[in-house]
DNA sequence: AGGAATCGTCATATCGTCATGATAATCAGA
DNA sequence: TCTGATTATCATGACGATATGACGATTCCT
């Protein structure tokens, strides 16, 4: 897997905040039957989320998690980044150090395919992994406002 | 890292037997310490790839490891897939099955990036990566056909 | 035959990730 | 103020990736 099993949990349990229809906090159990993950352990990644500012977190009851920012706001490479490494500029090979004037000998065609990727993670935003039909299925109908 | 450490290790192996002038047989001593890599886990290593076909090894006085086909014939990710997954369908969410007709969210935008991705492991050679100066410097001339 | 070089293999140690369970701290509401 | 719901935190364990050390097996050379 490209990302971390943690960060694939993050990911996903901030999907589901976003397509909850309100902004009330939902507490780590409901998320954690949802997405069928460890509960404490999701409890763990949700509170670094909150540190971090991506979340906010109430105790007592009627507590749970909400969404700082609407999910367009908040990008994939945002909720990663703190539990994987997400460096654009690591190097294939490992290498420390490796920039254009000191490069490793993958690092003229990797560099595109990095930048690439990093484009994805940094381009890709919460809402546009919840806007759910990305297959090439026909369209759906526009969904009506509320 | 996008590959694990030990991935690393063989491709940067598989570089090194590359840069040999001749095919003589390289110890496993002498990469590992070019390499700045433990012995026993390169050694380790270098026999999985034997064992695969990418290598050939032969023991006592003389001997060590030597490229099977030419570095032009081997990409990396027949390299690296013995020692890391991947596989281009992998899904991003970490989903046992994603496929077009059954996407996660982040199927549709994940899709080409990874298989740009797997295009860049499995279009990429050990020569490709051999041929020194990969930076934006001035072309080198072309080999000539032997 | 014997010694040295080298790969082949096993047993084990170390470390980080993933995961579980227990308990403390906090808060809403009666 | 009490109780229950909920997050916050800690201690611990399972597991795989990484790494080390020892020894056996094979081969070359004298």
């Amino acid at each position: 897997m490209i990302l971390s099993q943690t960060a694939v949990y993050a990911l996903r349990a901030m999907l589901h905040l976003a397509e909850r229809p309100d902004d009330q906090p939902v507490p780590v159990g409901e998320i954690a039957s949802a997405l069928d993950v460890p509960r404490n352990y999701l409890s763990k990644i949700l509170h670094v989320l909150a540190r971090r500012g991506l979340l906010r977190s109430a105790r007592g009851p009627g507590g749970g998690f909400s969404l700082v920012r609407p999910p367009a706001r908040t990008t994939v490479l945002e909720v990663a980044a703190h539990f994987a490494d997400m460096d654009r500029d690591r190097c294939l090979l490992g290498r420390p150090e490796c920039r254009d004037d000191d490069p490793c000998p993958a690092h003229g065609q990797w560099k595109d395919v990095a930048a690439a990727l990093h484009a994805f993670f940094s381009n890709t935003t919460i809402a546009d992994l919840a806007r759910r039909p990305t297959t090439t299925r026909p369209r759906r109908q526009p969904e009506a406002d509320s």
